[in-house]
DNA sequence: CACGTCGATGCCCGTTCATGCCTGTTTGAG
DNA sequence: CTCAAACAGGCATGAACGGGCATCGACGTG
């Protein structure tokens, strides 16, 4: 039996069954559990199956992205942490705008009940948090809501930016360098989070140590755009030290 | 059972219930409390389920309503019904805007995986639902949340509304009659409701019929701005007789 | 036909993941 | 205010994973 055979065949099985696993397919294949992973990625990475521990599931099976319910992984630490001290460079009240990302959707979701602050934000999951949270008068920026990502964008999201002047914007980037700025992949995002950094009067970047000198395809702005940046201590003293240099004070959390 | 599954599960059975407790959902897929914990964890940072002590609740509920034990889950039956019903009404493809509402929740909530539509919607929560519906393009109107009912209101949402045409609105109103129209208590959330139904070729309302006869403090429409009328059988024929010589269709799930 | 290439598969081994258990701390109901 | 229940964090364990390397057979070229 051929691999392409193979595969053709695990999803039928998958679909029909509503889950398979490594062990029984490799069972049922004579094959070892190597191959059947290798064909799981496969089928995982055309959409078809959604790979979870121990075997895969039919796409479309979940309701929600598993990828958006990170489980405990390293960096989940660090990133509350981040969000800890993020928290710390909130004005006690004032307007405040959210960009998209799990660190910031953290930070926001330890925002104190007895803050007294007004959100703008064209993140869905974060309006979904703040929207019962007393203290905060919300505003959600409309748009087209990318899937990934669950975020507004689009010339709606643009405008709404281009109206409002705010006191912090606090941003999250897939990349960042003193050369290269900041950077994430997709370009209706970069726009979107260009305008809500270009609407705040004090720039604050939340991104872990491991974003640092990536760069990725749409760039949103320089790194001196941001006036405070927090990362975890996995950023060296030295990269940290050029950073600084280049304008924008550096916590590492 | 793989963990994505079991949070999928639990995940329904708190949208279905209500609530979820952590002991309950140990026995009920028998592992330990520990385990439905990090489960419920994970819901949580992915801002499906909001965490509380000794279980959780599904996130962007409409009214947390004290006991939802009985009244709630009869009226729950009637609204599940014209939820359905208002399914059927829904075209194969185009453009659709979704009015906030619970019952407008639930239907969305019901829209198959197969689907392929266009949604504009000024609800959150409905939002949050149809985020990560794979044949959906989903657009958020933006705008200030209201905290009571999770919907966009105000300059943004209507200028956005403004500017679209949408085949068909799926509408709640708080009450609605022949003589005095469609009613809400709240006036911003009055005018984006007229705004959204003005935006469409065809109205579709979704009222049970406790709210026949109700009239509210503020007016966002009349009745025969409205095409098609879901409403449960507790509309008595004479009723419906009234409005369908109104030039309302009428439908009683 | 001989030889080199390449894709598929299997094997090995260090790493990660899911889960359970334990312990000290927090919470909230009475 | 008290106390049992719930919780969080640390640790242990076995299964699952994944990258690197070896093998084997199919294929193509000279």
């Amino acid at each position: 039996m051929y691999a392409p055979e193979r595969q053709q065949e695990i999803l039928r099985l998958a679909r029909d069954g509503g889950r398979v696993d490594v062990v029984s397919l490799a069972e049922e294949f004579q094959v070892t559990a190597e191959t059947i992973r290798r064909d799981l990625k496969a089928l995982d990475r055309a959409g078809l199956l959604r790979r979870v521990h121990g075997g895969a599931i039919p796409a479309g099976r979940l309701d929600f992205e598993p990828d958006l319910a990170e489980r405990e992984s390293t960096a989940a630490d660090e990133k509350d942490r981040i969000a800890r001290a993020a928290l710390a460079e909130l004005p006690a009240e004032g307007t405040l705008i959210l960009d998209a990302g799990s660190t910031v959707a953290r930070m926001a979701a330890a925002i104190p009940p007895d803050a007294s602050l007004t959100v703008v934000t064209h993140s869905l999951p974060i309006a979904a948090r703040l929207a019962d949270h007393p203290g905060i008068q919300l505003h959600i920026v409309g748009g087209r809501v990318r899937h990934r990502t669950r975020a507004a964008v689009d010339a709606w999201a643009l405008r709404a930016y281009g109206e409002i002047r705010a006191d912090v914007a606090v941003v999250a980037a897939n990349g960042f360098s003193v050369e290269h700025g900041l950077t994430t992949p997709d370009l209706a995002e970069a726009a979107v989070k260009r305008a809500a950094l270009t609407a705040a009067r004090r720039v604050v970047l939340l991104a872990d140590s491991s974003k640092y000198a990536q760069e990725h395809f749409a760039r949103f702005g320089a790194l001196d755009d941001v006036d405070l940046l927090i990362t975890d201590t996995g950023l060296t003293p030295e990269d940290a030290g050029d950073i600084e240099r280049a304008g924008t004070e550096v916590v590492r959390a």
